[in-house]
DNA sequence: TTGTTCCAGCTTTTT
DNA sequence: GCTGGAACAA
């Protein structure tokens, strides 16, 4: 195989990042540089020119469709099989390494994952049996509390008691939580990360085993780590410098979930050796957009330093619409990608992105009422559905007795007659016993104090999980899945729901059944364990698709967070308003705020060739009109980028709008922020902001052929423009 | 056990 | 102003 393949595609930096000799390396990489490419070709170089294993690389992601992606193309370059090459989400390989060695860390080798949700629960339930009050401790707050410590890698343990009583009750909770979990043998997400960090740190043996395997250590979205992953990573390549991170500062918008960007600036500390390459040249975007996206980025504070460019030519202006409520900026941009559809785009080339997810209701339902096909990303993925849940809940228990969330969560569902009385019952026991909620039903059962109806019903319940697990002795996954769906009860109880939801969800559950058939164990199996526990496992760590893939070409709505690595030809971005972009909460903090413009950053950069900015002058939010002034990121655009959009025909606006905007001109005696004016001298412009009242009130102009003016009212003779 | 009513809350999200 | 969850009544 000829070298030319895998360097022959790449640019000067880009080859330089990927032929570099083994050695600490930081690649700043620009959004659409090649980010990936540099990834998937410096491991091929790896294993075709430096002759290293496949077996002894090790490439770490965030998501599970990075790391299928870059499996993917590394398998299209080399023609060969990776499957010996670990890639994963950092999740995934602390899942594996855990299972790999449950002993050394302490785990049962039968623990099982909870996602989010099923950390909730249990965390709900645990503050009931401690007696403390739901709403003066909101089950969030906890979680993301015992969240936030265990991604600093603080366990109870460590905490000293604080003289806050709320702090002190917070730690009391967060103990608690612990010795539930390691009762249940439950793993959360944080702690699979702060697990297979202290199995590195605590067995010299097992560190010294991977530190010897992996002889290349790839980080992908390095600027997303949080401390626990990037000490974990320190561990794994303590000593060797085999580190090959690539990241981009400018591009990190999970702060507020731990991610720390200050690791980028520790690595150049941890690992004196290491070598900096940026990659700038963007492949992606025409030169405007990129040129105005680093004129907004560039006014944030203590970045490594980067500037986008590329050789494809300026193209089209940023498009600017100021619509007159959210109404209109929904009929704007749908009426927007009509138009493209017509001149023969593509519905899933043109993108709507919005800050919050409550702002895609107005495009949603302008869409439908055209009949344009839209898909909206983000909300119940397949293994988040109740239906979903309650199945994998019989099979967790099947495999696990000891598992209280699950236990919790089926005992009765469908009904069978055990009442809150009962449960309570077996939770006081348990809890005073320090037992599982399994083994206090036993107890319970044996006191016999229990009405013999109730009894009776504990008791089927128990032996209906003894019986399904016996019967499911010796079958193939999916007969064990099939067969736990339709002796469970659940499809009855689902049959009974009125309307087609209750069918879909039976639907579901069969193709939950089709999901274990289809699951690939021996991928995943390195561990020799269960086939059961490697699917439960899997359903937690990998929530599937929300939707299935539809082959339909639709317009895609999604949060400014979910496109982050994505690109579409046509970009709207919208509701570009103080409060609503950035956020209210971000606003009075420097550090939010910068985030806040990386990822208006972030949102610019997907956009291949036309970008539209949209902001409304009213809009309605939480049921009260707002007027919110446009974003502050607007204004950091330079004026010679932008071009004024207005509706081509006649729009038509609802009447009540139109109302509402005469009476707040009328009511301020003012120019309005969005309101188009005449300039004898300047021309045309629209109004940004304005400042003081009375003769000294003043207006911020951004006008279409000199750019943006402050100018004094009582001077300056301005003309009205219906817009 | 189900349906109703009331009430808080209201960024971003992957694993 | 709407939504989801919890408390309550029947």
């Amino acid at each position: 195989m000829d070298i030319t393949k895998i360097i022959g595609p790449l640019n000067d930096a880009q080859r330089q990042a990927v032929t570099a000799p083994s050695q600490a390396m930081l690649v700043l990489a620009g959004a659409g540089s090649g980010k990936t490419r540099v990834l998937v070709h410096r491991i091929a170089w790896q294993i075709q020119v430096e002759g290293e294993s496949a077996h002894s690389i090790l490439a770490v992601t965030f998501t599970n469709k990075a790391a299928k992606e870059m499996r993917g193309r590394i398998e299209d370059l080399l023609k060969v099989s990776a499957q010996t090459l670990w890639i994963g989400t950092f999740h995934g390989i602390a899942h594996r390494l855990l299972r790999r060695h449950a002993k050394e860390a302490k785990l049962p080798e039968t623990f099982q994952v909870m996602d989010s949700g099923d950390q909730l629960r249990v965390i709900k339930r645990l503050l009931n049996t401690l007696n403390f009050d739901d709403s003066k401790w909101p089950p969030r707050e906890v979680q993301w509390y015992i969240n936030a410590q265990k991604d600093e890698g603080i366990r109870a343990r460590h905490m000293v008691e604080a003289a806050d009583i709320h702090q002190r009750q917070m730690l009391r909770i967060y103990r608690a939580y612990e010795e539930l979990c390691d009762r249940s043998g439950l793993v959360d997400f944080a702690e699979l990360l702060l697990r297979a960090h202290e199995l590195l740190r605590d067995n010299p043996a097992v560190l010294d085993f991977y530190q010897q395997r992996f002889r290349q250590v790839h980080v992908d979205e390095f600027q997303d780590t949080n401390t626990i992953q990037y000490a974990w990573l320190r561990l794994l390549t303590d000593g060797k410098d085999n580190l090959f991170v690539v990241g981009d500062d400018d591009q990190s918008i999970y702060g507020w979930r731990g991610a720390k960007i200050e690791n980028i600036y520790s690595f150049q500390k941890h690992y004196p050796n290491h070598q900096v390459i940026k990659l700038e040249q963007n492949y992606r975007s025409t030169g405007t957009i990129l040129k105005a996206a680093n004129k907004i980025i560039a006014n944030n504070a203590g970045r490594m330093g980067k500037e986008l460019w590329t050789d494809a030519g300026e193209g089209d202006k940023i498009s600017l619409y100021a619509a007159f409520n959210e109404q209109d900026e929904a009929y704007f941009v749908v009426e927007r990608i009509r138009a493209w559809v017509n001149e023969g785009g593509l519905r899933s080339d043109a993108a709507i992105l919005y800050r919050s997810n409550a702002q895609s209701r107005q495009f949603e339902e302008k869409l439908m009422a055209t009949g344009t096909p839209y898909r909206v990303y983000g909300g119940l993925r397949f293994f988040d559905r109740a239906e979903i849940k309650n199945a994998l809940a019989y099979l967790r228990l099947m495999s696990n007795r000891h598992d209280d969330a699950s236990f919790e969560r089926v005992i009765n569902t469908p009904t069978r007659g055990i009442g809150a009385k009962a449960i309570d019952d077996i939770r006081c026991i348990a809890r005073d016993q320090s037992i599982s909620l399994w083994a206090a039903a036993i107890v319970l059962i044996n006191q016999r104090t229990m009405t013999a109806r109730a009894a009776n019903a504990l008791t089927g319940f128990l032996e209906l999980i003894k019986n399904l697990d016996k019967q499911a002795e010796g079958l193939a996954l999916y007969e064990k899945v099939r067969l736990v769906v339709e002796k469970c009860g659940l499809v009855e109880l689902y049959q009974k729901e009125k309307m087609d939801k209750g069918e879909e969800k039976i639907e579901n559950l069969e193709e939950l059944v089709n999901a274990a058939r289809l699951f690939d164990f021996d991928q995943e199996n390195e561990e020799n364990l269960g086939e059961l526990d490697m699917f439960l496992a899997h359903a937690a760590l990998e929530s599937g698709d929300s939707q299935a893939d539809d082959f339909e070409d639709c317009v895609q709505l999604m949060t400014l967070h979910s496109a982050k690595g994505l690109e579409f030809k046509l970009v709207f971005l919208v509701g570009m308003e103080e409060g609503l972009f950035p956020s209210q909460q971000s606003v009075d903090d420097v550090a939010r705020l910068e985030e806040e413009r990386r990822l208006c950053y972030v949102g610019m950069t997907r956009a291949m060739k036309q970008l539209y900015l949209t902001y409304a002058e009213s809009r309605r939010l939480y049921g009260r009109e707002s007027y919110p002034r446009p974003s502050r990121f607007l204004r950091e655009i330079p004026a010679e980028f932008l071009q004024e959009v207005r509706m081509r025909a006649t729009v038509s606006r609802p009447v009540t709008a139109v109302q509402a905007k005469a009476a707040s001109l009328q009511a301020t005696g003012s120019y309005k922020l969005g309101q188009r004016v005449g300039h004898a001298k300047f021309g045309e412009g629209v109004v940004l902001q304005m400042e003081g009242s009375g003769a000294q009130e003043r207006v911020q102009i951004n006008f279409k052929q000199v750019g943006v003016k402050w100018l004094m009212l009582a001077y300056a003779k301005l003309e009205v423009l219906q817009g």
